[in-house]
DNA sequence: GCAGTAGGTTCTACTTTAGAACTCACTTCG
DNA sequence: CGAAGTGAGTTCTAAAGTAGAACCTACTGC
């Protein structure tokens, strides 16, 4: 049957999950981030399938996180352009980064891979804070609750 | 065909899709966090098919972002608790909350949920900043590099 | 003893993904 | 000038994955 679709679920994580629990859908945003913008480049660095390749492209389209412009005319050839939109999902990327960097290489070890801030050179590791107060968050002091107006 | 796996890259960002690229999993995890254990506390909540739930569980445990616990023997009945990593996996979601929040309700609308402080009361909103300074991490300001020893 | 409950497992139908082959409109190479 | 190459897809088939319902098992409570 077809899988259930969370867009219009009334959770913010749902939403986000529906956008990029398409299998590959994360990996293009990478790429989309170091830079790449044309299909065969994304299809190389990632050796996913053309099929399935266009198929994400042209939802991140729909979904405004990644807009085409035309590079030439004829053939119609177009680039994949991070919008705004597109760039604010590098956080999300950001927490997941950190998160595998921590978690996901046992015994000790690291990837191979770091973050380095393009000016200073210095390492760079993301973390996830209170915005008002800074604080990193923790589980155990958040509590779900129904809006309050008038509040940022 | 078998679906890629991401587990072995050298990519965080590509192990971290693999564990929670199965369709529901950010979902149960949500769940966790809102203090859910049992079976069916899960799949009530959740309305996912048996199967998948089960499918679902099982894997977080193996991955360890879930344990088991025995709160009867006959018949033996488990709750499924967060573990430390379970916890970790916390940010990732709460960057997925802040996205969505922020770009996946048009119209000026916002999503009807919200998070606060347990503590204090206060709305939180989660943000992604660079650990070292405290600064909001902006891709254009990043570069990925080959990991250097000694630096943390 | 019989219905109800918790926690799964199994079944079938349908959807997604992977991988390769094919198309189309140029470009470049020999 | 014809042949091979390139970029960006589209189409095809087979194998996994997902959904929903039905089934199973071992109690519990009435």
């Amino acid at each position: 049957m077809r899988r259930t679709r969370f867009e219009d679920a009334a959770c913010p994580i749902a939403r986000t999950t529906d956008l990029m629990g398409d299998w590959w859908t994360p990996m293009v945003m990478r790429e989309a981030f170091l830079g790449r913008r044309r299909f065969d480049e994304f299809q190389k660095a990632l050796t996913v399938s053309r099929g399935v390749l266009a198929k994400r492209l042209s939802r991140l389209v729909d979904e405004g996180l990644l807009s085409t412009r035309a590079y030439e005319i004829r053939p119609p050839r177009f680039e994949y352009i991070l919008t705004e939109k597109g760039r604010a999902f590098y956080s999300v990327l950001a927490a997941m980064w950190r998160f595998g960097e921590d978690w996901l290489w046992e015994d000790g070890s690291k990837p191979p891979l770091q973050l380095f801030d393009r000016e200073s050179g210095e390492p760079v590791a993301p973390v996830v804070v209170n915005e008002r107060t800074g604080v990193p968050i923790d589980v155990r002091q958040m509590r779900l609750g129904e809006r309050r107006k008038g509040l940022r």
